[in-house]
DNA sequence: TCGCCAGTTGTGAAATTTTTCAACTCTTGT
DNA sequence: ACAAGAGTTGAAAAATTTCACAACTGGCGA
């Protein structure tokens, strides 16, 4: 049977699926409706096959479905507004970078590792 | 002067931020209002310093503050409203859960206790 | 000043995640 | 049936994060 997991770990291991690049761009784009892999792929600038392993990250997690249309996989928002969460983790974003420069720095030091 | 980092990095590491079952509980006991790091180490089962370091953490991304009251340090969300944030994420979660019996079950059951 | 209490920080090992490359599955056109 | 195109998967290396323990700082009362 299911193992009871708590709510406070639902919910770190959500926010764990979403803290990725790649990932986040994934379900910012499927948010106009569906897209194949190909567009995606098209859209952000990864390999392939590292592609697939987030997308399997997104599938795994069941925010996001995938169906097959002849040889084109077809990936879909699974269910509600991300887009919600997007607008309140960018209003928080803001804020914070607006009122503090500890964010500001933290963000130019990021930048530099990642170029 | 800085180059901004893209929005989805900077999503991307906000939510990374969140990805930890401590930080969580930390953010949400906030909610309530500032406390002390004893109060919150009463209430969280962990290490004390790894309690600190999940601070530290918390801190250095900004969306926390910490402040020191003669012995005891009190810490308090910067800002915002990351209530909104926990909502969305719990709707999404609840949503997700429809397919899986035990998940949707222990969402239902903490609604009351809204955590 | 000394000792203690409340927290924090450094360090290194353990665990987890990300990335990459090759191999593999499916489907369709010839 | 075969080859090619579209994606996925497995596996190992590389990078990051987490955790526990010890050492450390700052404030306060004796």
């Amino acid at each position: 049977m299911a193992r009871r997991v708590p709510l406070y770990q639902a919910k770190a291991e959500f926010f764990r699926m979403l803290g990725h690049p790649v990932r986040i761009r994934v379900l910012e784009l499927l948010q106009d409706g569906p897209m194949p892999v190909r567009d995606l792929l098209a859209a952000i600038e990864v390999e392939s096959s590292n592609l697939s392993q987030q997308l399997a990250v997104l599938r795994r997690s069941g925010i996001v479905t995938a169906t097959r249309d002849g040889p084109t996989v077809v990936y879909a928002l699974a269910g509600g507004d991300v887009a919600e969460l997007m607008r309140a983790a960018r209003r928080i974003l803001t804020e914070m970078a607006a009122g503090q420069a500890g964010l500001l720095a933290e963000l130019r030091e990021a930048e530099a590792s990642a170029s």
